[in-house]
DNA sequence: GGCGATCCGTGATCCCGATCACATTCGAGC
DNA sequence: GCTCGAATGTGATCGGGATCACGGATCGCC
């Protein structure tokens, strides 16, 4: 509850549920808290709950600012959250997108990017947070703990790195493509995600995220409805996200 | 002795020659093998010793491609390597620069993007190879050695995260513009860069590197040299970096 | 069942940076 | 000093996307 003290609200943005994707442009998902304390008893999970602060944050809440910061560690347990950037003149770029079980933060520990980075509760969230010293006593007394922290941020550089690459190397609509193809589900439908969502995820403008989806649209790669995607030629929609094109 | 020969060395460059730091955007330049090594003593540094390979690399040679990963950890105890990607079409994204002390690889545990990516000695090297079960090892058994990878990680995912932001939100003047200062020794020049390495930098072509050159020639920021750059005007080149601009 | 806030579609322009095509200069080595 | 390859200068052109400016389509809600 100390924590919840953070919680401002400071932009206001509708919600965008952000459905099964790991919320990066890799199939496989960020680590779960699951995988993190995995190989702790019983008698080490209510010591670590007792370290750890719990607490709620409605729908569109910021509850995480650059500068404000003061080091911490995020677990999510429930709800999904975005972290984002933004640019001088208002523009938003979205480096991650957290679903539950996602651990997060800033810190030097983890890294995670948090640094002029904002965190927002897409949905109802709720939270625990756990202090620095806290997960740095973890580390060193729990080498599960520490490989788990490693391996999710291992997972993470990969898989910003790949955003990298594709912003270097790949148009608007390779981009998209590939974005649309990371985050579809099991019916190979995206949903709850508006045309300004997408873009802000590769980088672009709305205008032009749109125009590119009424293009795969037009060469019958995929359908389109309100906030819903549906894929009907993944294998093109692949050849379109592997193409090279500045 | 092997094992002074193979750690003594290192820590010989504590914040280096320069001060903008290790070919990242950052001022804070990447962990060396020093801090990553502090805390152990003579005898586990003996130990490590033993399970170290050591190897030297000619100037232009390219000693880790994707595929041949074998997952392994480098510490690069003298020289210099760019870690880069290939595009389809042929063209370089330089992800990273390292130095002498700095301590990369691929593998799960430390992650540090060595996925698709090449790692050239771009003078001649001499390197420490570690296996992923040695690491794992150390991890496991040294807390200091696995926080020092947090640390370094976390480091990385900083850096590139901001290597995001800045291709999302800047023009390619003002990302030379960063680019420039970040690299720039404490006479404030840039030497040993063509304007290509320079390019590969930023994701953009050769020429266009070098009409911003000369535009910032032009304005009086910088004087040019071959493979020298000079900046007059820091506050302005600064201004330029800070500057919006898609 | 009307109202306001999003979301979505689309045309018209503009401009940065890619791309192509060379000329030139510099350095290292024979 | 000549030669060859890398590094650099620069013009011309093209095109992807940004940007501006709307009108229409939907949804949530009182």
């Amino acid at each position: 509850m100390p924590a919840m003290r953070l919680l401002g609200r400071i932009g206001r943005r509708p919600r965008d549920a952000q459905p099964a994707g790991a919320g990066s442009n890799t199939k496989i998902g960020y680590l779960t808290s699951t995988d993190l304390f995995r190989g702790l008893d019983d008698a080490e999970m209510r010591e670590i709950d007792r370290m750890t602060t719990m607490t709620t944050c409605k729908a569109g809440r910021v509850f995480y600012t650059p500068g404000e910061s003061g080091e911490v560690l995020f677990i999510l347990k429930k709800g999904s959250v975005p972290l984002y950037r933004i640019a001088p003149d208002g523009k938003r770029l979205v480096i991650g997108a957290l679903r539950a079980g996602a651990v997060f933060g800033e810190m030097g520990l983890i890294g995670q990017g948090m640094y002029d980075t904002f965190a927002e509760a897409s949905e109802d969230c709720t939270l625990c947070v756990m202090s620095r010293s806290d997960v740095e006593m973890l580390v060193a007394s729990k080498p599960a703990f520490a490989i788990g922290l490693l391996e999710l941020m291992g997972q993470r550089l990969q898989d910003i790195e790949s955003t990298l690459e594709r912003f270097a190397f790949r148009s608007v609509a390779s981009r998209l493509a590939s974005l649309l193809l990371a985050l579809r589900d099991a019916n190979d439908e995206v949903c709850g995600l508006s045309h300004q969502n997408l873009a802000d995820r590769i980088g672009t403008h709305r205008e032009t995220a749109t125009r590119a989806l009424n293009d795969f649209r037009g060469a019958g790669i995929i359908e389109i409805g309100r906030e819903r995607i549906h894929i009907v030629d993944v294998p093109r929609l692949q050849a379109l996200a592997d193409e090279a094109g500045a």
